[in-house]
DNA sequence: CCTCGCTATGTCGTAGTTTAATGCAGAGAA
DNA sequence: TTCTCTGCATTAAACTACGACATAGCGAGG
């Protein structure tokens, strides 16, 4: 687990590569150098503009923007090593809310370290962009999950993304990864009721392909999850030439 | 309309504050010094890292991911002053398919002048993210309308969305815009059959809410439409403090 | 003990898909 | 001109995946 702000992301791109390890927590507003969020809590509202940006050192969260109907829509998931607050930063304005579902520690840093970034270091803002990329691709391949697959397909779809990113993370152990989250947040982000994704899950728990209890999620079969959530990024067939 | 590059954004955001006009104009490849797509015509693939950048000028396109089963799921669409291919310019790699469905003229320059832009102009490279993180707020207020609102709500919120746009761009007159796609496009967008979207329209027409044809949207009633489309980013209700 | 939050499972109605058939306008050929 | 072909819009009928509702079980916490 990376539990040291030695592994924030944004040192790693160099914002903090002249400071101290002291300078690089922000400590006027927590006692300790890093944010604590407990579980269910809050971090960032929807238009909220923080003049904080945090990362994720270690703990669970996920991004979400509620409807005028009340109903909620998971628009992403948040994992250690994540930007939350990038949004804000730029555009002055968060477009999603941001909810811790475990205990959360985070690295908190001003908005404005980010234009010193753009101004002092060219090449470590350009990778920045980066980041910022890769949200919207996999912003992308959700919507397409969302959009095209059937309810089965959309459940295997978003558990091998979870096997799969927790896994570059480094947090598996023997084919278990940590999903600490409810039933009710696979449902709002894959736009499928409740009732409807506890049966699909059951139905791949009767296939033996996974198994989900006590926020650990077994993959028994990983190739025949990645098959049933098949894959976005294919090459459109090629169009007869006559 | 918008057929001069004067009005390109990457020219308003200052990529080519000390250029000529003629510099701007990426001359090598074609012969004008805007590149001309032909309806039907794919810009970009997904997966091609094109050395080139573009912004569109005139006319309209749509981005687009195809799965491994064959589906297409529409993840956008680009209207005058759009750009193309900051993905690719960024990650080296673009996520999606662009399509013209129109015939578009557009601003052509190299992807180097991209970092050029970090390094000399850190205020316009800060501006650019904003572009890049605008198409991350469309794209996710997408995906909470193909995930959470049912059929009649997805696609009077799609043509609201398209109105509002247009409207903004300075292409409304007298509530008319163009809209040159197919129900079929509009129908992958949102996550319905072609068969739903047409009678979905079909019940937008007779309540007298909207006509679609000739490439032409009209709305009779922007209002209801836009109470029919339901709009996300709402705060969550207050969770009762009892 | 009871309540609360979450998981689990069955029944039923419907919103949406699939398939198929019709119409209609534009383009190309004779 | 007339015929045909092609792409797209339209409508109907049959089928189904999914949601709504109801009900039960189970562990944690007051």
């Amino acid at each position: 687990m990376k539990t040291d702000c030695e592994h924030c992301p944004l040192r790693q791109i160099g914002l903090f590569e002249e400071m101290t390890k002291d300078e690089v927590h922000y400590m006027s507003r927590f006692k300790t150098g890093e944010f604590v969020a407990q579980p269910g809590t809050e971090i960032l509202a929807e238009g909220a503009s923080s003049s904080q940006l945090y990362t994720a050192l270690d703990g669970m969260g996920l991004r979400y923007k509620t409807l005028e109907d009340g109903s909620r829509q998971v628009v992403g998931f948040v994992l250690p090593g994540d930007f939350i607050g990038l949004q804000s930063g730029v555009m002055g304005e968060m477009r999603h809310s941001v909810e811790a579902t475990t205990r959360m520690t985070m690295c908190v840093f001003n908005r404005s370290e980010l234009w010193e970034l753009f101004k002092n270091q060219p090449r470590r803002a350009f990778d920045l962009t980066h980041v910022a990329a890769t949200e919207e691709f996999l912003l992308g391949e959700m919507l397409a999950a969302v959009g095209q697959m059937d309810g089965l397909a959309k459940i295997a779809w978003v558990l091998n993304r979870f096997f799969t990113r927790l896994t570059a993370l480094g947090l598996n152990e023997n084919d278990q990864v940590p999903l600490p989250y409810r039933q009710q947040d696979v449902a709002d982000a894959m736009g499928l009721s409740l009732v409807h994704t506890n049966k699909t899950l059951a139905k791949l728990r009767a296939k033996g392909v996974v198994t989900w209890s006590d926020d650990t999620l077994t993959v028994h079969r990983p190739d025949e999850l990645a098959q049933l959530g098949f894959s976005t990024g294919v090459k459109p067939a090629q169009r007869p030439l006559i």
